[in-house]
DNA sequence: TCAGACAAGTTGTCAAGACAACATGACTTG
DNA sequence: CAAGTCATGTTGTCTTGACAACTTGTCTGA
């Protein structure tokens, strides 16, 4: 990197056009896991701005998880961190990677009028290894926030995926209940663990239900949570 | 306010000192929802500081949620959104309120070096509504990461709040692992709910680790979680 | 009375500078 | 060779200063 791709002219600040360079340097993979970045003194000479534009643009890298700095040491690029996909806050995919547990969807999405959050269309995914049924997945959606769900293909399909690019939607938050319940008819003899969640997209509330069934001695249900970040 | 409160002599950076004061008087009513707060370059007067070190402080309220700057206006008090709180992420305050838990500290932090994270103070908290135990708590905290903790009043103390104030540190990633158990000696026989939960501060992993347990017949576990946001 | 212009106040961005508190590496001494 | 010291480099905190971009309130003219 010889040369400064700031823009002065631009109406886009210059600590964030920096932040904005910094991040792309780093996952194009010129700064590996790790590494030190330029110093701070270095990068304000190198694209001629005061140490403290290029503090806020450091700062902006730190509050994202991107950077970490240390004092008298340096900053150093810190491992991606896993974002939270709170559709398949089933457990951690890595859970059930591990195992490789099969997906199945039982029934495709039905459209039906008494669902716990009204007319929605409902359908049901089973997590399963060698014919044991590890987890499983009752799901609404409100029809009227997924319209024509139907048409979509689903089975061997992330309805995370799906929800994001065709209807350009992404929970933010989440309420989950958690119960603990004696049987279930395709699961057998409790106990087992009962996950209700609901999913709230914005201000739009409730538009996804789900039920999650699970028996944790063959099936460790792990979470990552955070908190919220304004 | 008439007078800064300020304590240039303290190792706490003024920036920090000043977020403290703003966010007590905030808590305290002498701001309301709506209200704006004074300038920065009246606060700055006041308290003998420089501009940029009451951005800094009112930067960290932003963030917090508490504060919100508009350009040219002024600097406004935000509504308290419910913040997911991962220490008592037990259920929510409000369930716990609702049924009118008494919360019990059953052992003060006792430093102990054979503990899940090292070496760690040790807690363990009760929360019962008419000698009913509801929940019950282990937590254990790094002893180096939360120096001298033994030294500050936990019964009937947030334990989030002292960290938060005393440590200026925030747990922002948790991770949770559900099972169930057949009894425990102070819950009695099963099948009770267990929840092994691991708490992240930044770069500083498993700072504080923690085992809850609860009857779900009798104590509805719920959390409200949300996806991380950049 | 209403709309437009202007002034004053406020936050957003940016600079140069300084010192404190730390980390790291090199050198010296036992 | 290991431990201690010192020098250098780096981030953290803080200052004064300036101008841009906006908001809000007031005044004037139609």
């Amino acid at each position: 990197m010889d040369k400064s791709a700031l823009n002065f002219d631009s109406p886009v600040p210059l600590y964030r056009q920096l932040a904005d360079l910094l991040r792309r340097e780093i996952s194009e993979g010129q700064h590996a896991v790790g590494d030190r970045i330029e110093s701070e003194h270095s990068l304000a000479q190198r694209h001629t701005v005061g140490r403290p534009t290029v503090r806020q643009a450091t700062d902006m890298l730190v509050r994202e998880g991107v950077l970490q700095r240390r004092r008298g040491a340096g900053t150093f690029v810190l491992p991606t961190t896993e974002r939270v996909d709170l559709f398949s806050l089933v457990g951690t995919s890595e859970a059930l990677r591990a195992v490789e547990a099969r997906c199945e969807l039982l029934s495709p999405p039905t459209l039906r009028h008494n669902t716990p959050i009204g007319t929605a269309y409902a359908l049901q995914r089973k997590y399963s290894v060698q014919d044991e049924v590890l987890l499983l997945e009752d799901i609404w959606l409100d029809a009227t926030f997924f319209p024509r769900l139907e048409q979509h293909e689903l089975a061997g399909q992330s309805l995370s995926r799906l929800v994001r690019e065709v209807y350009h939607r992404e929970p933010d938050r989440a309420e989950q209940r958690f119960a603990i319940v004696d049987s279930d008819p395709l699961m057998g003899a409790g106990p087992l663990l009962s996950v209700h969640r609901r999913l709230h997209f914005g201000e739009h509330l409730d538009k996804v239900h789900a039920v999650l069934l699970c028996r944790t001695e063959t099936f460790q249900f792990t979470q990552t949570i955070t908190t919220t970040r304004p």
